[in-house]
DNA sequence: AATCGACCCAACCGCCTGAGT
DNA sequence: GACTCAGGCGGTTGGGTCGAT
């Protein structure tokens, strides 16, 4: 069954909102609050549906609406942000106080996306790292170690290779963007579910290494990952997932993420 | 001045989810 | 459990604007 358009009952109007209706949305949630969206209209003698007068609220007439251009700072945490959580744009709204999910989708497309692309088209035509193997597309893959668990929390990590030491990024190469991925291919990814067994997460499949000058971490699947403090069950999720963010991005895979 | 294409952004659309019954 | 409904979300659209020709 599919569900008829809120607008379609005849005489609502829809397009550009004029200042009268501005005014009169304005006044009437001022006055009773929004409450019920879809009674909203006919209380407020708006000739709208409940959804517009709510998009254009959110969106435009809310009082704490941030106007104008994106600071330099404001496009850095929509960046980052869209690294770590993909087209969630409510999400990435609620870490930047006064604009919307709308403002931000519309910003992502317009300016950020071309301004990355110019920044990756940049780190790839001036590569430097090289692969000591390049007969090597994957990841390797070996047996897992009796490695015991880590307490360390993922920030420490600076680099991370692969089981041969073929290829070693240290972070102040991924700062200064002039860095490559190795490739890695569809079989490097496997899909598991997570703890609460709610959420589903591509992790790599094959065995490997992280590594950093005073630690190396093997993992073989998801649980040698939890046993890790920066596992779902750690306190610091927030970095782990960064962590991963910065291989899955390098990587060009998209992920989907529990909430948190 | 007129035309055209690219870009921007407000608004719409359809789908999903959760609450209520 | 099945159904309905409202709210919320992300994708898409289309009208306005602006710069190039």
């Amino acid at each position: 069954m599919v569900r008829a358009p809120c607008c379609e009952k005849m005489g609502l109007k829809k397009g550009p909102w004029t200042q009268e209706e501005d005014q009169t949305l304005i006044s009437y949630i001022q006055k009773h609050g929004h409450g019920n969206w879809r009674a909203l209209p006919k209380l407020a003698g708006l000739l709208r549906c409940g959804k517009s007068c709510r998009l254009r609220w959110i969106n435009y007439l809310k009082p704490d609406i941030k106007r104008g251009n994106f600071s330099s700072e404001e496009e850095d945490i929509i960046i980052k942000m869209h690294e770590l959580l993909g087209n969630r744009w409510s999400a990435i709204a609620a870490k930047l106080p006064g604009r919307t999910d709308n403002e931000i989708k519309n910003v992502w497309h317009t300016h950020l996306k071309k301004k990355l692309l110019n920044s990756v088209t940049k780190r790839l035509s001036s590569p430097k790292i090289k692969r000591s193997d390049s007969n090597s597309s994957t990841l390797t893959q070996s047996e897992p170690t009796s490695s015991s668990p880590c307490t360390t929390s993922s920030s420490d990590f600076s680099s991370f290779s692969d089981m041969n030491n073929n290829t070693m990024i240290k972070s102040e190469d991924i700062e200064s963007e002039e860095i490559t991925m190795p490739p890695i291919d569809e079989s490097f990814w496997s899909e598991e579910t997570v703890e609460d067994e709610s959420s589903t997460i591509m992790m790599p499949s094959n065995s490997w290494t992280v590594s950093n000058d005073h630690h190396q971490y093997q993992f073989n699947s998801v649980e040698t990952f939890q046993q890790h403090s920066f596992g779902y069950n750690g306190s610091n999720f927030d970095d782990g997932m960064d962590f991963w963010y910065d291989i899955f991005i390098r990587s060009g895979e998209s992920i989907e993420l529990p909430d948190f």
